[in-house]
Formats: structure tokens, C-alpha cells, sequence
DNA sequence: ACCGCGCTGAAAATACCTTTCAGACATGAG
DNA sequence: CTCATGTCTGAAAGGTATTTTCAGCGCGGT
């Protein structure tokens, strides 16, 4: 390959393949060129990402020139041939749709493409759990890991979207071995409140901060002498009067296709997760033979095929 | 290119060619690759950058593998040959470069303090969000939503954590006014899928796509001419010979302390979220006012003080 | 008009990618 | 234990895409 040299006029490369710098490039060499090789550098720089679905040949004809002079246009970019100068060409593109998707996360709108709505609320949603990461204190959640850990038995009470992440701590926890239940019906939360001793420990989740059907079996908890643990949006909230450990979670933005109510169920979550892996790591001498046996268990609830 | 085959064991081509999550695609068809094919996509997810600098020949090489191996692996992921997974390659590796942000995760640990908790745990759950929404197959979608939004009545299965997404996805389509039920009972979601006719449509989520309580109901609904969906981890399974349209989540990096089982509510969530999303739009007339029905009877259940 | 020079693309040569195929290996049945 | 069956794998054959070669052509100078 590097014998038989002819038309292999090597600039003594002084330029290590650009990256990005493409169209300055071109630029700076369109004067060297002859008019064929200015056709295609121009198509190539104008439009690197339809160019990078090319092939030498479709090059050529999209450009009306040949294979050699499509070559030729490559070398002199700074690419050892076309085949290097298309990888530059599918990362400058790439580069370029990155930095061209700022995508400053507007509003959900009713006419959005799903699309749209998909980039959207994936970007709120990790906008919200780095918020919620950011403001988390973790004394709090210190305190609450603790008590929990030492808990004789753990009560978790949520309402509507709420009670789904209750539900959700609790399966958690049962699976490493603790006693915990979740409460939705209020009625049945306060009967359970009213035997809570020093060592259980109740926590509330709360979106408002004012859900009563959830502050009333956390107050009864707390004038019982149970560890309370209030997993709210408002700290400063009505709930906050009953509550021995506040962890803060993060109000996302909201919108009207995507209420409050809605949004605030990943920031609780992750509030949840962190409690949960807290607790795991300060049990762990039971908790990780608890977890291996639970999936244990739950395989063969699996079809064994495939 | 398209007519003499034989090993073109061309998958219906439900994948088009994924720009970005490639990281995450790997992870979820690793399960479906052989030996040798797991080397070479591991090495590549791992080192887009100088895989993009290889050849066929070159990559085989430095996986130990063959020419054809990494052909295959490459159709896997749903590239037509390597020459366009070599090109997605070094579009990856522009993006990652100009994110600047390698961020790499390192597994939640026994001993972490608190904070790295709290850190690693958004960190992950955030990835897990850009992959999904990266992954996911709109078109996939758009007919899910379609269906939902003609829907004369919805049935989702789900069971363990999956039953809580299940019930979370009910709660928001009901609060728009469909009507919608969720199951966890096998035998109750088996009983109700009988009576599934050709507007209902039945929803299975299960991220293992081998939950055989879960896929169960969802066949007997397939069979009686229902429109079946399922959201899962595995768009290759069992699951997938019953669901007219399949959504598929992000499997994301599992660690001992936080099971696969666990992590794959997140990937969930945000699918659900954009099927109700999608579904909000198009019933726009009459979401909009449930939606504010529904925010308005919520109200009297607050402590108005404060 | 004629000459020389360098641009240009067709076609040959090569490099790279894809497909085929037969042996190696695993797996389950008898 | 042995065989039958099916899957995985890489060597090599078969195609494409890229690169090189080279003859023709246009253009400016004399």
C-alpha cells in the first residue's frame, strides 16, 4: 500500500482528521480544489448526515462526480479515504443532533407528536429525580434508616397515587425480612395506629402535606410513641407537627395533561429506594439471604422454557 | 442484498436502527445472544470509540471471534451489516465525547455512605430513564395508544412490583374516564380476559416476559380477539407470541442490593406514563374536564387550613 | 492551430463485508 | 453410555464498497 505510490499526493499531513471542525475546513481548502471536488466537499459539509448514508458510488451521484474524485475530496479533507471521512461524517451528525436538542423541556402540550412526548417525560423525570437527589437531606434520611432498621414493625400510610409507593416501600421491606404493612383505608390505618409502641415506627406519604386521611393515623402513631417518618412535598406542611423525621421530596413541574399529583410519584419513589437500600445495607446479615431467597422463590413462578 | 437468504434471520425488523442506546440495547438482548456474541457486544458497548476504528476483520480479532460473529451480533442489534453499526459506533462516541459526561456508575455498595446512596441511586434510575425513552419504539407506541384511546374497556395484568405499575396506570386512565381494571389475581384476570371481546384491549406487564401468571390472561385475551399489549424487558419472549404491540423497557444495571426485578419499575413507569400521555391527547375533550373533576373532589379531602 | 498540463471518470484492483457450510460442542432421549 | 438432534462457531467462498490506475478531455498559452 505504500510502495506504488502515485496519485497518493500525501500532504505531509499536517492535519490529523478533524473532528467537528468540518465546515471550517472545507472552507479554508475550498480554493485549493478543483470545481468537482468543491461540489462534493460542499454537498458534505452542507448535509454530513445525508452524506453519511451514502456510499462512495451514491456520493459520486448525488454530487455528479466519480468515485475517484469523491476519493480525492476525502484525502484532501485530512481522511485517509472516504470510508474514515463517512465515520467523521455520522459523529459530526451526531454531535450535531445532540447539540441541536437543547429541547428546553416546554410544557406537554395537547398537539405534541409522541415523540415529543416521550423526550419530554423522560427529561422531566430525570430533571425531577436529580432535584429530589439534590434537596434529599440526608441527616433526615440518616435518622429514618436507622429507626427503621430497628423497627419491630413498620406501618406505611398513602392514599390514592401515594399508596402506591407505600405499597411499593412495603414489598420492599417484606422482602428483607421486615414486618410492614401499607394502610389505604383510614379507618384501618388509625384502629392499626392506636397499637403502635416505642419501636414501631409509621410513615406517611404525602404529596400536600395535608392529605388528613394519611396525617391522622400519623398523629395517632406519634401521640403513641411511635417513630413517625413524613415523606412529603411541604415540609412545612400540616403534617410536619407530627412528624419525628421529614424527608423532603421534590415538586416537579407540572402541567395540565400531567398534575402534580402525577409527577410527584418518581421524586417519592426515589425517597423509598434510598430508605430501602439503607436499611438493606444495615441489615445485611439478614437481608441479603432474605433477597437471594425471595428470587429464589419467585423463579419458579416463571415458565422454564426458552 | 435482499433476496438469496438463509442465516437472514431477518426479525420482522422491529427495531430501527438505534442511534444512542446502544449501552442498553446490549443489555437487553444479552440474554439472547450466544458466547462469543456477548464478547463482541459487550466490547463494543464498552468501547464505542475504538470499536468505530476497526474493521470487520479488526473486531473479530480483538474479540476473539470470527468475521461472521460479529455480523450476526451487529443484525442483532438491529443494523442491516456492521458497516452501519460501525458508522452508529462513531456517532455514540461523538455524543458520549461531547457529553462529556461518563458518569460511570459504579454499583451500590454494603459500605457506601448514605450520600453515594442517594447519588449512585438517581444517577442509575436517571440512565434508566434516557435509555428507555431511547429505546422505545414509538410506533410500537402510537398503536398502543390508538387502541387505548378506542378502547370500550382495558384490563392490565400485572403481579408483584409489576402490579403496582399495573395499578398506577388504572388509576390514570380511570381519572380520564375509561374504564379500567387492573389485576393480580391470576385467576380473577383469567376469568375477566373471557370476556374480552374486539375493542378491549388487555395490557400484560412483566418484565421478565416469562411471568406465567401474567402471560396466561393475556393469551386467553389474544385469543378471544382482543387487542393485547405488553410492556416488558424481554420483547423476545414468551410474551411476545400474544401481544398484538409490544413496548419494550430498559433493563437496567442490576447490583446485588437492587435485583433487576426492582429496577425495572422506573423503565416502567415512564412507558405508562407516555401510553397515558398519549391517550390524554387524543381523548382530549373529555380527559380535560375528568381531569379537573377529578383534582376538584380531591380538594375537599385536604385539611383547608393552612 | 498546436502543445502541454492537470482535471476527470470508467474500469481494474484491492480491501472490506457478508454468506455459506461443515465441523465442534452441547443437550436430551433412549 | 451412546446416539440423535440441534445450536454455535469460524474458515473460506462470494459479493460490495472503496481505492487506484490510466486514458481521454478541456483549457490556456504560444
Amino acid at each position: 500500500m505504500s510502495s506504488g505510490v502515485k496519485e497518493t499526493f500525501s500532504r505531509p499531513a499536517p492535519a490529523p482528521p478533524a473532528p467537528a471542525a468540518l465546515a471550517a475546513k472545507v472552507r479554508t481548502l475550498a480554493p485549493t480544489m478543483t470545481r468537482s471536488m468543491q461540489r462534493v466537499a460542499e454537498t458534505v459539509a452542507s448535509d454530513p448526515a445525508g452524506c453519511a448514508a451514502l456510499t462512495v458510488t451514491g456520493l459520486a451521484e448525488r454530487t455528479g462526480t466519480s468515485e475517484a474524485t469523491v476519493v480525492r475530496t476525502s484525502r484532501l479533507l485530512g481522511y485517509p479515504g472516504y470510508r474514515d471521512l463517512r465515520l467523521a461524517l455520522a459523529a459530526l451528525a451526531a454531535q450535531q443532533a445532540t447539540g441541536s436538542a437543547p429541547a428546553v423541556t416546554a410544557d406537554i402540550a395537547v398537539d405534541d407528536s409522541l415523540v415529543d412526548v416521550v423526550t419530554k417525560l423522560a427529561q422531566e423525570e430525570q430533571q425531577c429525580l436529580a432535584d429530589t437527589a439534590a434537596a434529599l437531606d440526608v441527616t433526615q434520611l440518616e435518622a429514618a434508616v436507622a429507626a427503621l432498621a430497628a423497627a419491630r414493625r413498620i406501618d406505611v400510610y398513602g392514599i390514592g397515587a401515594s399508596n402506591l409507593v407505600a405499597q411499593d416501600l412495603v414489598q420492599k421491606l417484606l422482602r428483607i425480612g421486615l414486618i410492614a404493612h401499607a394502610h389505604s383505608d383510614p379507618h384501618l390505618a388509625v384502629t392499626n395506629a392506636v397499637q403502635m409502641r416505642g419501636r414501631d415506627v409509621a410513615i406517611a406519604i404525602t404529596h400536600s402535606g395535608r392529605t388528613t386521611d394519611v396525617i391522622e393515623p400519623l398523629r395517632v402513631a406519634f401521640d403513641h410513641g411511635a417513630t413517625t417518618i413524613a415523606i412529603t412535598g411541604r415540609p412545612d406542611g400540616e403534617i410536619a407537627a407530627y412528624a419525628d423525621h421529614i424527608l423532603t421530596t421534590s415538586t416537579a413541574r407540572e402541567s395540565e395533561l400531567r398534575p402534580a399529583a402525577m409527577s410527584s410519584r418518581t421524586s417519592q419513589l426515589l425517597v423509598v429506594d434510598c430508605l430501602f437500600i439503607g436499611v438493606a445495607q444495615r441489615t445485611y446479615e439478614t437481608a441479603a439471604p432474605a433477597l437471594s431467597a425471595s428470587y429464589e422463590a419467585l423463579a419458579h413462578r416463571h415458565n422454564p422454557r426458552h
